[in-house]
DNA sequence: CCTTGCGGTCGACAATGTCGACCATCAGTC
DNA sequence: GACTGATGGTCGACATTGTCGACCGCAAGG
C-alpha cells in the first residue's frame, strides 16, 4: 500500500489534538506539539478554518474544532445503517427494561457510542452518542472483545486500565472473560467502569456473521442485578434485541 | 492570504460529497464528480480511511463517511463555550415554555443546531443537533439575520428557496423583516418552513455585543400563537433566556 | 470469452507543500 | 518608553510530495 497523504495526516493530527486538550490551543503550541514548522501548522490550520473543521477565536487567535465537524458528524449518524435499522429495537429494549439502552461500535481503542436510549423515567440524563468507552471493563466492550478479533489486537500488550476495585487489569483475564462470554452468547459487566453500574450486553452480527456492533442495557446494580448475579430476564430481553438487530441488518440487502 | 492546500481542500470536498449523497460513492463516482484523477482521489481517500474520516463497506468496497467524525463532533461541543453556558437556561426555557427549545449558530448558509431540548411532554421527538436550519424562513436563522452582517451575506442575491406559501423569498421582504426584528428585538416564524409549526427567536451575544448564536422555541402554531400572533408571554420568556445566556457568556472571561 | 465496469497500483514529473528566517503586534517589565 | 519575549502570521527558495494517466486484476454481464 502506498503511503498515505502526509499533509492530510497532519491536519488529522491536528483536529484530534484540538479535540483531545480541553481548551483551545494557539498556533505556536499545534506546532510544537506535533513538530512541525509554525508556518507548516499555519498554512494547515488555515485550510481547516476555510473549510470549517476548525474556528479561531477572534481575540485570542487560538484554534478550535469547528462546526462542520458536527454536521459531518451527524451525517455519518444518517448514513449508518446498522444504527437506522436499530432505532426501534433499542427504543423497545429500553421500554421493555426500565433500563438505558446503548448501541456501540468498536473504534480504535474503545466503544465508539453511535445510539442512546434513556432511561425511561424523568431522571436527567445527557446524550453520549459520539462518546466513547472503554473496552475491557464494559459490556459493550467485552463483547467486541469476545467476537472481534481487531478489536482483541487493539487491546495489544499495554497495561489496561483500572476505573473501580473489580476492572479487569490482566490480559489474561480479560481473555478468560471473553471465552465464558463466548461460550454463553452474552457479556455483562458490573461496577467495573463506574461504580454502581451494571451493564449487560450482546453481539451484533451482519449476514455474513461478522461482528459489527453491540447492544447494552445500563443501570443501577440494585435494578440491573439480583442476588449479586445479573437478572436473566434482563440478558433474555437483551439477547433478544442483538438476534432482532442482526436479522434486521441480514435482511438488509435482499 | 496565501492559498490554501490543495489535498486538503479536495478531502474536505470529498468530506462533503459523501455527506451529501444518501448513499454510500465508489471510488470513481468520487472522482467523477470533483473532476480529480481516480489515483488522486484514491490517495485522498485512503489517508481519510486510515485516519477514521471516511469508512469503505468490505464487500462493495464503496465508501461513506467515518465514526472519527462522529467523536470530533461530540469534542467540538464539549468546547462550545456558548453551547455550554446555555444548558441550563435552554432547560428553564423549555420548562417554563412547554415547548421544544433550539440554540443555534451561524454555519455557512444555515443555522447549525448546537443543542435541542425536547418539549416536555412524551411524545416522540429526534435530536436534532448537528443538523441545519435555513437562515430565511426560521425564527433562528431570521434573528441572525438580522443582527449579524456575515449571515446576510451569505444569502447573497440567490432566490430564496420556498417551503411553505408563508415562506419569504423576496429579498426585500426578508430585509424589511429583520429591520423590524432589530427595532422589536425578537423574530418569529409561523409556518414559513414547515407547515402547523411556529417559533420565537432571540439573539445571544457575547460580552463586545457580537452576535453569536440565537435561542428559540418551536411548537405547533395552536400553542405557540393566540389570535394570530405568538403569545406575548412566550416572546418575553424567549428574549430572558437570550439575555440570561449573553449575561453568563459576557461574564465568562471574568 | 470477450467486454466493460469496478477498485487499486505504479512511476515519472513538476506542481505543491514544506521549511525557517522574517515581520507586526501585543503584554509585561524594568 | 524602549526593551524583551511571547504571540499569530507572511514570504520565497527548495525539493519533497502529491498528482496524473496508463496500467493491472478481478468480477459481473452479455
Amino acid at each position: 500500500m502506498p503511503g498515505p497523504i502526509q499533509s492530510l495526516s497532519r491536519a488529522a493530527a491536528i483536529l484530534r489534538l484540538l479535540a483531545g486538550g480541553e481548551r483551545r490551543l494557539g498556533l505556536s503550541e499545534v506546532a510544537a506539539s506535533l513538530d512541525l514548522a509554525k508556518g507548516t501548522a499555519h498554512g494547515i490550520l488555515r485550510t481547516l478554518q476555510q473549510e470549517g473543521f476548525v474556528e479561531q477565536d477572534a481575540e485570542s487567535g487560538k484554534y478550535q474544532l469547528g462546526a462542520e465537524l458536527l454536521r459531518l458528524g451527524q451525517s455519518y449518524l444518517d448514513v449508518h445503517e446498522l444504527r437506522a435499522r436499530a432505532l426501534v429495537w433499542a427504543d423497545d429494549l429500553a421500554r421493555a427494561s426500565g433500563e438505558t439502552v446503548y448501541l456501540g461500535v468498536l473504534h480504535q481503542r474503545g466503544v465508539l457510542i453511535v445510539h442512546h436510549v434513556f432511561r425511561p423515567d424523568d431522571t436527567r440524563q445527557v446524550l453520549e452518542v459520539g462518546s466513547m468507552q472503554p473496552l475491557h471493563s464494559t459490556a459493550l466492550g467485552k463483547v467486541l472483545l469476545a467476537y472481534d478479533p481487531v478489536a482483541r489486537g487493539e487491546l495489544g500488550d499495554g497495561p489496561l486500565e483500572s476505573y473501580t476495585t473489580r476492572t479487569l487489569t490482566e490480559l489474561s483475564d480479560v481473555d478468560a472473560e471473553c471465552a465464558l462470554i463466548r461460550e454463553r452468547g452474552w457479556a455483562d459487566a458490573v461496577e467495573e467502569t463506574w461504580e454502581g453500574v451494571a451493564s449487560i450486553g450482546a453481539l451484533i452480527q451482519d449476514r455474513r456473521r461478522n461482528p459489527v456492533g453491540a447492544v447494552c442495557i445500563s443501570g443501577a446494580v440494585e435494578t440491573v442485578c439480583e442476588d449479586g448475579f445479573v437478572k436473566p430476564s434482563l440478558v433474555a430481553s437483551v439477547r433478544s434485541a442483538a438476534r432482532a438487530i442482526s436479522r434486521d441488518l441480514g435482511a438488509g440487502r435482499f
